[in-house]
DNA sequence: TTATGTGCAAAACATTTGCAGGAGT
DNA sequence: ACTCCTGCAAATGTTTTGCACATAA
């Protein structure tokens, strides 16, 4: 008989959760695989992507599928949505007050068992804005 | 001067148009590509993400942005929600009704300029539910 | 001690791009 | 004619994986 295999908390796990809690920006992969390096030098990207990919698992942190050609990451776990500005390519979080039935409703309408739902929210944001961008690349 | 250069509606992108129509799933520019090349077996996959990015551009078709490692297309471009089964990776429509100031609200609380925004509900099809499926891998 | 985790490098995917030739207007 | 577009293939960028060694429990 198999138990559940336990997690460790290495030096690189811990490291990765620290600086990304330390940020409220959703940093890619690669970003927090930089951010790690300062103090970890040696540490590889595999196991960065290795890591990431568990933690979301888990639950410890958020897997971010969002717009872009790569994956964000958040330490954040509370239900939260989040804004994307179309310039800059930055995510941020927001606290928006939404009707609670939502996912029954929509398991009503589309027969799926529906388990959650993500919002995500276009626009520019206020540096990009301030910096008199108009139009969109 | 310069005006807008026209998009010309070649025998490649008329069948991709006409193939995305046929179908209510939301493809991957291979599954594109797969469909077209029945009937234009010389198509070059280039060409299909080059029309796909370039339709989505001017509004002809929508380029979602879901979860999963794919970029998924449609040729529905009224507004509409989407759900996705973790299970078999499926994306289906939705139409849910959504308070409407939905996008106001997000441009008070984040000082973005909102331009839109969209939702994505994930849960288990019914089609993945009815074969038993219990646990996500 | 031993299962689990790591660094490294190569592989696997998804997507984009350069270019020479082809097609629509 | 003159653009714009395509097929092809190579390049890019992101994520995953195999493996020998290292390390936490």
């Amino acid at each position: 008989m198999q138990h559940t295999p336990q997690m460790r908390l290495t030096t690189q796990r811990q490291i990765i959760l620290e600086e990304l809690g330390k940020v409220t920006s959703h940093p890619t992969a690669n970003e927090v695989y930089d951010m790690v390096r300062k103090r970890l030098p040696r540490i590889g990207l595999g196991t960065v992507y290795r890591n990431l990919e568990l933690m979301s698992e888990t639950g410890l942190i958020l897997k971010l599928e969002v717009g872009g050609t790569q994956k964000r990451f958040d330490a954040t776990v509370d239900p939260h949505y989040h804004i994307r500005c179309l310039h800059c390519g930055k995510v941020d979080d927001i606290d928006i007050p939404v009707q609670m039935d939502i996912n029954k409703t929509a398991a009503e309408i589309s027969h799926y068992q529906v388990l959650g739902h993500h919002i995500e929210f276009a626009g520019i944001c206020s540096d990009c804005s301030s910096q008199g961008v108009e139009t969109i690349n």
